[in-house]
RNA sequence: GGAGACUUGUCCGAGUGGUUGAAGGAGCACGCCUGGAAAGUGUGUAUACGGGAAACUGUAUCGAGGGUUCGAAUCCCUCAGUCUCCGCCA
């Protein structure tokens, strides 16, 4: 979330970022203010009547040592008639600084800079593309014909062990899917990436740290016995490590990496985007995340970015990256580049990664800071990206490298997976 | 799942109702000492939210949340976690 104070200090920035994401409620910059107001006053008044019943209190305590009954007696009356005063006190501020915080919770990230106008995916800007697109003699297959064709995946098998949305995966196609998580988890180790492997499951302090609660839960699954969320993604619980935490500025940057699996619930999608891998309620995926010094943070988005494209490009596949346009950006991020993979098949982009820097709004919410040199605390930024999401690489491999021979293996992934063709 | 013990600052650890934000030690930072280092020695060393130009200062925080009390790290309740024993188990 953002932070009161830089609010107060930059509203007029700040509702002109925010109209850059077509956010429709500018009128809670003020309301929030406000109630940050308030609550200061509500505080201060407290604070004095608290610090009377302190000193009254302490001032008993010696009063009875020397035995002083009497006297103790007539403090204690005005210590409890200060403490009738405090009661619908402490209320108010409870109740203020409640609705400040919901409030303040429906502020998405305000969008850097180089953020560029626009409502809706069709205004997104290209950066760069990549890759080439194979050409076929005859109409290529799209990948669940030809998830069937070589016995890769099965999709009703899901539907009968689970439901629609969670393939079964079998022997070459689980195999491939093992080489993809475990070139992916190398291939981020390697350019120093800490690989961690998270617990699956978040409780709602994680989930409402990385911004996915109060707004999101109808995404998530939820096991209602424990309180416990299924994770939409490995960026939940890695980012939380962090949570509630001072770090020092030697520890920075820190850079993680984590294969999950994700699930999400995708309520109300349909048609031709939930067709095969296109869309599951489970899938697999490796992360990156980085926590760095404020200053750094941009520096570190390219240098993601261009990992990520490294990656992309390893596998022969045609792609292209994206930036993002304000009406098209999530909610916590300030800015996004989106990578798409083309499937040859659907004739269609696929995204497959999504690199953000969250500058400090997931931190702030998180309380998540770091001792700069000068000795002062202040939030860190956090940054992070898919290196990647794996159904649609699958997909686009598929249908990319299909040939009358087979599937070809991409070579850098050829070791782990055994075998340079699905025949 | 059952029974018991426990949860204090960066760490170890004292503290069972009254100037305790918290003894002592370690660590760390800075200074002195030293040719340099170690040892020694002195000082400092939490976070959040207020007030103040600043020095400084108010409030809260001893697993979390509630309660008793004029006053709680200390007493009571609920929850979470850690450890030990038993049960179950990949």
């Amino acid at each position: 979330m953002l932070q009161v104070n830089f609010l107060r200090q930059n509203k007029e920035e700040a509702l002109k970022r925010l109209a850059v994401k077509h956010f429709k409620q500018p009128g809670l910059v003020d309301e929030i203010i406000a109630l940050d107001d308030e609550r200061k006053k509500l505080q201060a008044e407290f604070d004095n009547t608290q610090a009377k019943v302190n000193t009254a209190s302490k001032d008993i305590g010696k009063l009875m040592a020397q035995g002083k009954k009497e006297e103790a007696e007539v403090l204690k009356q005005a210590v409890a008639e200060h403490k009738s005063a405090l009661e619908p006190l402490k209320q108010q501020m409870a109740a203020t600084e409640k609705k400040l915080t919901d409030t303040l919770i429906q502020l998405p990230n305000l969008p850097s800079a180089l953020v560029p106008e626009g409502k809706s995916p069709e205004e997104n800007e290209v950066i760069r593309e990549g890759g080439i697109r194979p050409q076929f003699d005859t109409p290529p297959l799209p990948h669940w014909d030809l998830a069937k064709k070589y016995n890769l995946i099965d999709f009703e098998l899901g539907n009968k062990i689970t439901g629609s949305g969670f393939p079964v995966y079998m022997h070459k196609g689980a195999k491939l899917q093992r080489s993809l998580i475990q070139y992916f988890l190398d291939y981020n180790t390697e350019a120093g990436y800490t690989e961690y492997l998270p617990p699956f499951m978040v409780n709602e302090d994680s989930a409402y740290g990385t911004g996915q609660l109060p707004d999101k839960e109808g995404q998530m699954y939820f096991v209602t016995e424990d309180k416990y969320y299924l994770i939409p993604t490995a960026e939940v619980p890695v980012t939380n490590i962090y949570r509630d935490s001072i770090l020092r500025a030697e520890d920075l940057p820190v850079k993680m990496t984590a294969y999950s699996p994700c699930f999400r619930r995708e309520a109300g999608s349909y048609g031709k985007d939930v067709r095969g891998l296109n869309r599951l309620h489970q899938f697999e995926k490796v992360e990156i995340i980085q926590v760095v010094e404020p200053e750094k943070s941009y520096e570190t988005l390219d240098e993601m970015v261009n990992h990520v494209e490294r990656l992309v490009q390893s596998l022969e596949l045609p792609y292209r990256i994206l930036k993002l346009c304000g009406g098209d950006m999530g909610f916590a991020s300030a800015i996004t580049y989106d990578f798409e993979v083309y499937s040859a098949a659907q004739e269609r982009w696929l995204e497959v990664s999504s690199v953000s820097n969250f500058e400090n709004f997931q931190a702030n919410r998180m309380r998540c800071r770091y001792k700069d040199a000068a000795g002062k605390t202040q939030l860190v930024h956090t940054l992070n990206g898919s290196s990647l999401a794996l159904p649609r690489i699958l997909a686009a491999i598929l249908e990319n490298h299909q040939s009358a021979d087979g599937i070809k293996i991409p070579k850098v992934l050829q070791s782990y997976f055994g075998s340079h063709v699905i025949e």
